[in-house]
DNA sequence: CATGGATGCTCAATCGATGCAGCAAGATTG
DNA sequence: CAATCTTGCTGCATCGATTGAGCATCCATG
């Protein structure tokens, strides 16, 4: 279709479009930018360039605009991983909700490294990016400072900073009503409620301390207390997950508090090949459809992505920039029993 | 930390730097990327103006820089979705090993829009993108032929086009295997192999044909003939495999093979509401962990997402532009047995 | 037929970084 | 001590698109 004409390697730009239309750079810049009939060019010479610009496979050099336009339209987003349903619908969701604002949104994946994260919020702002959502960070406030010194906005999304406005989940509450669901499922299940295992997460993480604040509320109500044993914080990842429960002890009947779908990859990896499936009850904060199918899985919490992105926007279109901090409820989805009880 | 003292608002550019440490902009320009030795700037003065730079939170403005130097370094990507593992393991990787090759990754997802795919090639040329990776494209050769008339190199991935170089996996081989591995636990835990069910995909779509008929190719090995109406291609997505599957009669004992991990969770919430599970044995293409543990689930096929991804780089980087065909294997990834044979 | 307005353009400065050409001052050499 | 080299810079054109200012025509009006 789009037929490159006569110099072939390089891109075609406005003064080549203007040469082979015989009219003036201006002009095609005009035309091809929609602001012609403010500009009184009349409709013949734009159906001309314009058809021209297409013979020629013409794209504007976005380099060149954005120099000159005092607004770059990106927006820019960091998110650690991609190997999850909740970034994955974070990115997606974003993309969406950018563009239906006009604006081009740009994610990096920064694979939860503290340095990655920090060298992509650079890139993002040398892009001339107008805000950054800076999700899940590891260390967002030296990010958030960067971006004020460069007079960029910043929003941290599921892990709060202190030196800009922050959206996150409702941990605690999301953390709590897991915790009452496994709660009440083991003592329908196996009889005698005893305290549950919390499994995932980092002591330093601040989402992980307020599940654990949820967590052990949660045991309170019920006149629980969790011995210190039972708490095992040695990161997201699967591996670490398995290998610190290998060699414990466990009770004949128990139930587990999962901190994350990554860590419950590696909980469920860990049971299937050490435990009868059966002695055990589980819960997961974040959702994952087949992990939902697990018939140890009494429940999972889902972090309701679209009401936080929605504020996350709202911030930003406010132009907000005190470290204000937004809890969002998340939607426990309890799962129906698929293991015979005893 | 990094502190803007005077002009709040506005971003600091070189002429800024240059003036505040009473040197040229050149100078600045040369300091800040590195070209300062070769330029015979001093050492004092480079430490200088670096100093400077930090204290104001200078960033380099790209758009700029881009415009004047002749490479841009940038790697752009089209990925349908991130809603399951198999592209979000795309999405990560591509980033990992551009960064690793000093590239800098964009990545945007389309949907399955194929507007927005066409959109979404012609903004990443836009960008001056140097190669374009177009993942899983309904329309690969439409933007196939965009680049060539704008001169940029595209890969095709996933999804193969007749523009471009494709690097696709051997869906073929892989579903031959799978199906052979379905068949011969059904009648394991059956006695009788049977026909299997398909579900899932598009009949338009390659990878769904290619897939189709390695599932074939097993069937006629086995000497089995698949009746037509076992074969159900109503797209990718959970809500249309369920409707589709919904009033069908099935016999006593089947076995399905399921096109997707997305398709997949349409067919086990399917049978989890209306079937005895333990009726049926199913297997699937591509990998997710959690999906990996269903009972019913006796292998899943992963596709090789490194090696594909070499592929590509290594096309990019030869300069290949000739729309060959590189078939990638896939890796069969057989399940233990979690059901009890009757 | 001079005047004023509408129409349909073109000119040229500009955005911020880059890099070649060149220049001044000091050091070295014959 | 003039000639040459080295060091350490600065000046300026340039990348491609944008945009305010301006300049010919043409037509209508008094």
């Amino acid at each position: 279709m789009a037929e490159n004409s006569s110099n072939s390697s390089r891109r075609p730009t406005i003064y080549d479009l203007a040469q082979i239309a015989g009219s003036s750079p201006s002009a095609v810049s005009a035309i091809l930018n929609g602001t012609w009939k403010k500009r009184r060019i009349s409709a013949a010479t734009a159906e001309r360039v314009t058809r021209i610009a297409t013979e020629q496979g013409y794209a504007v050099n976005l380099q060149a605009s954005l120099l000159r336009r005092e607004r770059s339209h990106i927006i820019g987003m960091i998110v650690p991983k991609y190997d999850n349903r909740y970034f994955g619908a974070i990115a997606e969701r974003f993309e969406t909700m950018a563009r239906a604002r006009g604006l081009f949104p740009v994610i990096t994946c920064t694979q939860r490294d503290p340095d990655l994260e920090f060298e992509a919020a650079r890139e993002m702002i040398s892009y001339q990016a107008e805000a950054l959502v800076v999700t899940g960070a590891t260390d967002p406030d030296r990010i958030a400072d960067f971006c004020a010194a460069a007079g960029v906005r910043v929003i941290n999304l599921d892990l709060p900073g202190r030196r800009a406005p922050s959206v996150v989940s409702d941990n605690f509450g999301g953390a709590r009503d897991l915790t009452r669901l496994i709660l009440s499922r083991l003592s329908q299940d196996f009889g005698a409620p005893s305290p549950l295992w919390f499994i995932g997460g980092r002591p330093q993480d601040h989402n992980t301390l307020e599940r654990l604040r949820g967590f052990h509320a949660a045991h309170d109500e019920a006149g629980l207390t969790v011995p210190p044993t039972q708490v095992i914080m040695p990161g997201y990842s699967p591996d670490k997950a398995a290998t610190a429960l290998i060699g414990r002890d466990f009770p004949a009947r128990f139930g587990i508090f999962v901190n994350s779908t990554i860590t419950m990859e590696g909980v469920v990896r860990w049971l299937s090949e050490t435990l009868d499936m059966d002695r055990v009850r589980l819960g997961c904060f974040d959702w994952d459809p087949f992990a939902a199918l697990l018939p140890q899985n009494v429940g999972m919490v889902e972090q309701d992505v679209s009401s936080m992105l929605q504020q996350v926007f709202d911030a930003i279109a406010e132009g907000r920039d005190q470290p204000t901090r937004i809890n969002v409820p998340c939607i426990l989805r309890p799962l129906p029993a698929r293991v015979g009880q005893p």
